[in-house]
DNA sequence: CCATACGCTACACTTTCTGTAGCAATCGGC
DNA sequence: GCCGATTGCTACAGAAAGTGTAGCGTATGG
């Protein structure tokens, strides 16, 4: 998959409009979860491996060569880590966790009013 | 491909934690871009289909249906739009784009600064 | 009615992601 | 120095997701 670089065409944008080219990014599997666990502790690779539950070896690397590239994770001697750009961007996703607990909350209680499950009968 | 709703198993949590299920979601393609359009005007299945440039009208389709399920885009009679939860959700994304913005020129800056390109001779 | 536009589906093809195995390199411990 | 354990990472085959074009059935307007 060829990196999602600003001012390229990107999904969403013949002109790679910097926040398409950030849309195609984040919308790659695994790219938000990374960021995310990134942001709560710097990590070597088998840390973040087992952090991110299932996620595999093979992706992972091709996820990290890729934030690495667009200056959002770095290697530290810890591991690796985010960037003060991927920082920036964590704040940013910060906010979407209480959000989607209420999401969720909201979702169940759809549930339970409209029981259109397996159960009719 | 299964919807990755929130207590049940979905990419990054085994005990679909809310925010894991969001990641999971938004980490589809096309998904934020959809709701980013969305965000800026409602639109009939063909207007969407032009704005998101290459869209595949099999995974709009695919995609709409995602996010009708999960209460975050419903039928209105100007086309698709946001439900409550999906505005409050595309509020979160809005920030994205000056912080995008920023960053492109900080790459565009790294790429200037360390001309390692083709034209090397 | 006939032309046009709509929302959407079918389907074959391509690209991306998964999952397991395992390699080369590093790190103690002895 | 040598050995087992761990690390970062790659190979590769199979599975899953996304693309692109054609076109169906319905609604609308002339």
């Amino acid at each position: 998959m060829s990196l999602p670089i600003p001012g390229t065409q990107v999904r969403g944008s013949k002109t790679g409009k910097p926040i398409m080219a950030l849309f195609d990014l984040l919308g790659r599997t695994w790219c938000l979860g990374i960021i995310w666990q990134l942001s709560l502790d710097n990590a070597t690779f088998r840390q973040l491996q087992a952090r991110c539950e299932d996620i595999s070896p093979t992706l992972l690397n091709t996820r990290l060569k890729e934030l690495f590239q667009l200056d959002l994770v770095q290697k530290t001697p810890l591991g690796y880590g985010l960037t003060p750009h991927g920082k920036a961007l964590a704040l940013l996703i910060r906010p979407m966790a209480p959000w989607a607990r209420q999401w969720a909350d909201n979702i169940q209680r759809l549930k339970d009013n409209s029981p259109e499950d397996d159960s009719h009968a």
